[in-house]
DNA sequence: TCATTAACACGGG
DNA sequence: CCCGTGTTAATGA
């Protein structure tokens, strides 16, 4: 667990750092599609992602989902950490892409840490902004450009997160994230591929 | 003009 | 057959 941690955030913290997370962490695995966190539910730890994937929702009332972003590998969900400084509810929902590997740290920690080791301050400050840079680009996009383009973009994520050119998925599961209707997708699909960006597939896609 | 909803036909597993 | 897919017609923003 220790070479695995050096492994991917080696760089980022102290040794003396990485040892206490080695010893206060809780690895925890996780096949992909499992909901790591639902809207309104207290956080009682912190995850650190060592390796697979998650996605960031926001669900209103009925249920609709809207993708807001993906973590990788070396990334924390930055509403955690708001939500571990005021012990509030958390405001999004978080579900495993792929099958993955965190670091549950105790939110005890949080502060603990943030005064002792200026590489876990850094590393929480880098973690909002990044987050925030994010949530940005997803506002822009929604905002202001057509769906045309949030779908390409949707599947370029996709690919690098997945690391195969093959997506997985249903046009109904891409509408429903994107927040639109099926025919929407199918018709840009088809466009897409008519474009020779995309091959289509019963239940998957290939971007070339 | 473009998204959504409903409805329907096609076809592959 | 069931379900994902492609298309169309009607309606509304």
């Amino acid at each position: 667990m220790l070479e695995d941690l050096k492994l991917h955030y080696g760089s980022v913290f102290e040794e003396e750092l990485l040892e206490q997370i080695n010893k206060v962490g809780i690895i925890k695995e996780v096949i992909s599609g499992t909901t790591l966190m639902g809207i309104g539910q207290y956080i009682t730890s912190m995850p650190l992602l060592i390796d697979g994937a998650i996605k960031i929702l926001r669900e209103d009332e009925e249920g609709d989902e809207l993708l807001l972003y993906f973590l990788e590998k070396g990334d924390t969900c930055a509403m955690t950490m708001s939500c571990c400084a005021g012990n509030k509810k958390s405001e999004i929902k978080a579900i495993t892409e792929l099958d993955s590997i965190l670091v549950m740290i105790p939110i005890e920690k949080m502060d603990e840490w943030i005064g002792k080791y200026k590489s876990w301050r850094t590393f929480v400050l880098d973690s909002y902004h990044h987050r925030l840079m994010e949530l940005l680009e997803t506002v822009d996009n929604i905002a202001f450009k057509k769906m045309d383009k949030r779908l390409l973009k949707y599947l370029k994520d996709k690919v690098a997160i997945t690391g195969s050119q093959k997506i997985k998925s249903t046009h109904q599961e891409i509408a429903y994230e994107l927040h639109t209707s099926r025919v929407v997708v199918s018709r840009l699909l088809k466009k897409l591929e008519q474009q020779g960006i995309i091959e289509l597939h019963r239940n998957s896609l290939n971007l070339l």
